[in-house]
DNA sequence: CTCGTCGTTGGAACCGGTTTCAAAATGGCA
DNA sequence: TGCCATTTTGAAACCGGTTCCAACGACGAG
């Protein structure tokens, strides 16, 4: 029963097992495991023989074999692509926000190309590295969705819709037509649109508010012309060589609809540049209102990125508690915010 | 030899293991393992039985036991603090830029408090979650450098410096100085500064940043007041609140340093709130050069926030392939950008 | 026909924990 | 002191993979 003093240490660069924790103090390793885990039933005595023996090797248990162990991680993974974009970052803080004070800690990982959405998926696919999924501005494809349901890994969609999980979205078509509908109200009629990318990562969210851009039009009486619709890119930079096009047509647009904050601030520096005065000449108005845009007086549709983040953390927490989810889809509400980038349509105009 | 068609289905909810697929394909889990990892060896008629009974059985690898076995996981973490601030999403950026065309993935743990960074280095201290780290803006506690060592993960330090890790940072006494001679040129003596929190996560670059400050106005035969040196938050709001409370006082000062681009546009906020004119009345000046900088016109001394991650990432990526990486610290270049937020001191203050 | 070689294969040990279960140690009481 | 109930304890099985190594079968040569 003495303490053995000297177990043999490992070959340098390895850090302690619980094994060894065990020999050093005489133990078996239920033991050991029993302290770790502040288990009763271990005797004062002999729980302070491990403590030792624990810090004397500096002594930390894998989490990595616990995970595999005890099949949870106490993590929760969060999907999403170009996790860097200001929309997205919001989105995550409200993921923050509302994991706090639960036990999970959160864990995002970046999508920046289909691989990466491969990559993403084998990681998490059978819930082994997170206990639960939030999928962000992306649809995971339907092999992924078998998986995830085979495997039970609890899964809250945001910014994305499918009927086997719980969603968080927004009317995206109703947003596009919101912003429209306030631009043809100003007495515009020349309202141009750029969009986002093609559907990548299967969300096209795009898509929809270039719908709801569409029918504002038709619902106000206006040709749609197809040299006003610029399906661009989420890049800045690219969003504003789009806008410079665009303001450089014949018959130059009064207005332009961006499908993102982002891409209408590529619009304003394009206009600036060009020496467009806004919104005398030039109307724009976006849609997301990131924290920018309320500083840039940006005319944009709020979405409410951070409740949704917030929100859908907290259907994961509900599944995770064990307390059942529907598999609904619950639409947050949208909002108009004029701000000083919209104005009446120039008179020769009207 | 003949497959066995039926090997008894594992009970729902529990995706298939590697012995169910061998005991479907009927051969041994080694075989199996084969298959899944590309070796030679195998007699094709036997990969093809065990290929379709890994499709029959929609069958994929643990990761998580895949990588207690190999003890590697290919994923690279990023732990830092307020991951969402503009600052630290631009250093992701950079990271996501210098992993991709990598094998490794990025997977990004937040530190919003004392109690996640302890979480944070449980799970990755031991190098069993991650090959590899990037340690940005804060720097670990002493026993997890030990423990890190130790474990002989390796471990990069980006906009921190410790001795036992290679390290990526700018000189901040120097880019504080930068920043209040800029003022001091431009004629101001009442120069006042906001910076940031008490020295939370051990990162402290906001007291080197004061340092240099002192250190301008003392070259510059300048007093520093103790009224004017205002320690407040990285929050915008806050930042918002204590220019506010600058800007109120008797002796107005007419120039203010932020320690953060961030904090600078609080301050622009609440400048213009109060009606004062920038940069005739007052001169602000930020430091980081975020992206939204160069959009609102913020003078600002640039730190390359881009560039400190993707240089960073390369580090860890040369660590990581074996091609030792002396631990010393690599100091990027500052700037001083001038834009309109600064200008010559007001007529009756010069 | 037998032997040696080489290409295939599967059993078992291992990665580092947790937990079951039965055995051992302890303590109370007659 | 002896017996039984109650802690305390550790060996072994398990989580789900990878890989070493020995054994197996087929084949060509002698």
């Amino acid at each position: 029963m003495e303490p053995l003093p000297a177990a043999a240490a490992r070959p340098a660069g390895s850090p302690a097992r619980i094994a060894d924790v065990a020999a050093l103090a005489g133990v078996g390793v239920a033991t050991v495991s029993r302290v770790l885990n502040g288990h009763v039933g271990v005797r004062p005595s002999t729980r302070e023989r491990v403590v030792e023996a624990i810090e004397a090797l500096n002594y930390r248990p894998s989490s990595l074999a616990r995970s595999l162990s005890l099949q949870r991680t106490m993590v929760v993974a969060t999907l999403l692509p170009w996790f860097t974009n200001p929309s997205a970052v919001q989105r995550v803080s409200g993921i923050v926000e509302g994991l706090s004070g639960s036990a999970y800690d959160l864990m995002v990982f970046d999508i920046e190309s289909e691989d990466r959405q491969r990559r993403a998926f084998e990681l998490f696919d059978r819930g082994d590295r997170a206990d639960g999924l939030l999928v962000v501005s992306t649809l995971p494809p339907e092999a992924e969705v078998a998986r995830l349901r085979a495997a039970g890994v609890p899964c809250v969609l945001i910014d994305a819709v499918h009927p086997s999980f719980p969603s968080i979205a927004v009317d995206d078509v109703a947003g596009g037509e919101m912003a429209t509908r306030h631009l043809v109200e100003l007495g515009h009629r020349r309202i141009a649109l750029i969009g986002d990318p093609p559907p990548e990562f299967r969300f096209e969210w795009s898509r929809d508010r270039t719908r709801g851009y569409e029918r504002a039009l038709t619902w106000a009486g206006i040709e749609p012309r197809g040299d006003y619709v610029r399906e661009g890119t989420r890049l800045p930079h690219v969003a504003r060589a789009v806008a410079s096009e665009l303001l450089s047509l014949p018959e130059r647009p009064t207005a332009i609809f961006a499908a993102s904050d982002t891409q209408a601030l590529g619009a304003i520096e394009a206009a600036r540049s060009l020496g467009i005065r806004i919104p005398a000449e030039l109307s724009i108005i976006g849609f997301d209102d990131i924290e920018v845009a309320a500083y840039v007086g940006l005319t944009t549709v709020r979405q409410p990125l951070l409740e949704s983040g917030r929100r859908g953390a907290k259907l994961l927490l509900d599944t995770l508690a064990g307390r059942p989810v529907e598999p609904l889809c619950e639409l947050l509400p949208l909002e108009l915010v004029a701000r000083n980038t919209t104005g009446p349509a120039p008179a020769r105009d009207g």
